[in-house]
DNA sequence: CATTTCACCTGGTGGC
DNA sequence: TGCCACCAGGTGAAAT
């Protein structure tokens, strides 16, 4: 489900409810799939230590953890973290604040039961996402390997794209080069710049690629916005669903008229993924 | 090395 | 109602 805007949506949501509270015990389902690090060593990990905050890296959501020592309460977001849960959604996960009370979701694989009695669970039916602890006494933090698409200055983007030899779709979608974008805001952010999917990244103008930069931190930031899109069924941490999906040019308007000028929205496969845009106003 | 293809999973939808 | 093909927000391993 999850791109930068519904991660971002996610990330602030958890944090917003959980930070400060304590992990009193970790549950995890027996399937190996969805855990980088083996279940056990992560409920090990989890289980005492504070959660410092929740913050979103590329599409990974970081929760920084606290010493099993360390107190809650309001000072906890300027400790320095001593471990770190990463989550991934892939394409299906959810993470979500509930009660205990709430019904167990099938495919829920992890249940972090919390000292306020709330829990954090995720859920992922397709088991794409994955979960992993890193202990910062014995390893390094969490490094998303691309730039921030919301950060990245002219020269910086330009220079990411440099030589590529890819569709400037692919490119996009290239988490070492940026992180966060996927297949929805790759298309929109192409339509809005005006560039067709298929186009050879090294045979972008300056200008083109400047645009496209434009186009893609003004479609993030419109989607964080509206709390992301709900395709089918993504929901942020309190199971509300997103409004950017609304927005959409031609994520998934095939054969629509196109918003701008009329012309049918037409979808081809381009790095392996569906592809929409307009033959009209993207060249 | 850069690039492309495909496997990994479950579930929903639409055609017959 | 059933069966089947196809599709889905992602990524990493294998092949080229």
């Amino acid at each position: 489900m999850p791109e930068l805007p519904e991660v971002e949506t996610i990330a602030r949501g958890v944090n917003a409810r959980v930070r400060g509270d304590r992990i009193v015990d970790a549950w995890f389902s027996s399937h190996r799939e969805p855990f980088k690090t083996p279940a056990p060593a992560q409920a090990a990990g989890l289980e005492g230590r504070v959660i410092l905050g929740v913050h979103r890296r590329g599409k990974h959501i970081v929760c920084g953890l606290g010493g099993s020592g360390d107190g809650g309460g309001r000072e906890t977001s300027r400790q320095a973290p001593e471990a770190q849960w990463i989550v991934h959604l892939g394409m299906t996960g959810r993470l979500l604040v509930t009660t205990p009370e709430t019904d167990v979701a099938p495919h829920t694989h992890a249940r972090l039961r919390l000292e306020s009695g709330k829990e954090l669970r995720f859920v992922d039916p397709r088991r794409f996402g994955r979960l992993e602890f890193r202990d910062l006494e014995e390893g390094a933090g969490f490094a998303a390997p691309g730039a921030e698409p919301l950060k990245a200055g002219k020269l910086e983007f330009a220079e990411l794209f440099r030589g590529r030899r890819t569709a400037i779709k692919a490119a996009l979608l290239n988490q070492g080069l940026l992180s966060g974008v996927g297949n929805i805001y790759a298309d929109e952010a192409l339509f809005r710049a005006g560039i067709r999917p298929r186009r050879r990244t090294d045979r972008l103008t300056r200008a083109e690629l400047e645009r496209l930069r434009l186009a893609l931190r003004e479609v993030l930031r419109h989607a964080i916005r509206l709390g992301g899109s709900s395709v089918s069924d993504y929901v942020d941490a309190e199971g509300v669903r997103g409004f950017f999906q609304l927005e959409h040019r031609v994520y998934q308007r095939t054969g629509e008229p196109c918003r701008v000028c009329g012309s049918a929205i037409r979808r081809v496969i381009v790095a392996g993924r569906s592809t929409h845009y307009c033959p009209q106003c993207q060249r």
